[in-house]
RNA sequence: CGGGGUGUGGCCCAGAUGGUUUAAGGCGCCUGCUUUGGGAGCAGGAGAUCCCGAGUUCAAAUCUCGGCAUCCCGACCA
């Protein structure tokens, strides 16, 4: 994409109106814009990063088996009645039809779900089954927090699974385990993203949520080095202890929430009388799972964990582009080049930010390339069309090299 | 929901003991020239319900009251 057709661009100064880093950032960078307290708006930058990450979720669900939905956000009251949310919630938004019906902007969607597979699945050869969703959210906080990190308006990846039995649900509760320590991992999230014991809510008696570590987090955890896992402070009675090897000595970490995991059990399946025939004929209730994973807070906690004081640092398969290209060039025959090796670069199928605006000098094409951060900066200027190359620097590398015209095709096969 | 901070061109802000303010400066934007390896220079230009409402006063961006917005701390977070 060519910058210059780019209809949002850089601040020089922070937004005053924004103390968390992720929030600050993504608007100075031209990402995301605050529409109200918690409610942001996703613009060109912002919306391929987000994009990315929707991509590489679908990818892990669908190698879970799992199968895509798009259910709606205004819901009808009575199934929250039915279940009993409808007043055990106080996050609630409500809005009245014109009829004087009562709607809810669904916050999570077990109340919709559940009637829906009801009305397809009868026997227990359905089922395992995971039916899931990525889709937006309404929780009326009573505080918003930290940009991104906490909204009122946010997407979710919702995934419900349905079995015949508790093992069933266990082994599946697993295997959906490691299909998100994959889709962290190729968020760049993996390090620093732990499976934490936290409370169970009304389910069970645990659930498990994935932290990722950042002082930006709102979420204080207890980490055991030695296996790897985490425990809320919420659910801390006394002393801190890893639940799978008693360690006491855990360290203390602030951190933040992407994904919570649950064993619903029979809760919703009971609420709307929901059961299959077993083997021999006679009916069980469903017993189900839930998985959410939060779209927005993940791109916020990628942006609090890796950035440095020039800004934005993305992990390449989350990037809004693979690479940056800026033309530094000062004649017409320079600007023809940069052109080329644009047009070059795009029939190699890589994903190009081509900084071609003119009479900008070159330090702030500099300072925005920094800014928002693509993995690779490609300079083309009158010093490297001298030796007939064009200069290609890492983000996190302070030295580039340079790369002859000639070999673009051999470098960008070969990495 | 309790407590605190902030609200002035698109952005960051000065002005606050009421009156030389015709609301200043920087960024951005427009025009022209110049410049090009770290947010450049010169000249000219456009752009403002000073958050909203009520009040005090000869006079309010400035004082009083009410409201709204937003940020932060706390409570909450299935």
């Amino acid at each position: 994409m060519r910058q210059s057709q780019l209809f949002t661009h850089s601040l020089k100064e922070l937004p005053k109106d924004e103390a968390s880093f992720n929030a600050q950032t993504l608007m100075r960078a031209g990402f995301i814009e605050k529409i109200s307290a918690g409610v942001y708006a996703y613009l060109p930058l912002g919306l391929r990063v987000f994009q990315k990450i929707e991509a590489i979720i679908r990818q892990e669900m669908a190698n879970l088996g799992a199968q895509e939905v798009e259910l709606p956000s205004l819901t009808p009251e009575e199934p929250w009645q039915q279940t009993g949310r409808l007043t055990a919630f106080d996050i609630l938004f409500k809005t009245a039809g014109s009829d004087k019906k009562q709607y809810i902007l669904a916050p999570t969607h077990e109340e919709i779900i559940t009637p829906l597979v009801k009305k397809f699945v009868q026997s227990y050869r359905d089922l395992p089954l995971g039916v899931y969703q990525i889709q937006t959210k309404f929780r009326n906080e009573l505080r918003v927090k930290s940009g991104l990190l906490r909204g009122r308006e946010f997407t979710m990846k919702d995934l419900y699974s349905f079995h015949l039995n508790q093992e069933d649900l266990n082994a599946y509760y697993l295997v959906v385990q490691k299909a998100y320590f994959q889709i962290f991992k190729r968020c760049g999230l993996l390090e620093k993203t732990y499976l934490t014991f936290a409370s169970g809510g009304a389910f069970s008696q645990y659930s498990h949520e994935f932290q990722t570590v950042t002082e930006a987090g709102e979420d204080t955890i207890f980490i055991c080095e030695d296996c790897n896992l985490a425990i809320n402070k919420e659910i801390i009675k006394e002393q801190s202890v890893c639940p799978n090897c008693g360690r006491k000595d855990l360290l203390e970490r602030r951190a933040i929430e992407i994904a919570n995991i649950f064993k619903l059990g029979v809760k919703f399946s009971k609420a709307f009388d929901f059961t299959v025939t077993d083997a021999e004929g006679k009916r069980q209730p469903v017993i189900m799972g839930c998985y959410g994973l939060g779209l927005d807070r993940i791109m916020g906690a990628i942006v609090e964990v890796n950035h440095d004081n020039h800004g934005l640092i993305w992990p390449v398969e989350v990037a809004p582009f693979k690479a940056h290209l800026l033309d530094i060039t000062t004649d017409t025959k320079g600007h023809h080049q940069a052109q080329s090796l644009y047009e070059t670069l795009l029939k190699l199928g890589l994903e190009v930010l081509f900084d071609d605006r003119r009479q900008t000098p070159a330090g702030s094409k500099f300072a925005d390339a920094d800014l928002i951060g693509c993995p690779y900066r490609l300079v083309v200027s009158d010093r490297t069309i001298e030796q007939e190359s064009f200069e290609i620097k890492r983000r996190r590398d302070t030295e580039g090299r340079l790369v002859n015209f000639d070999q673009v095709n051999a470098y960008f096969h070969s990495n």
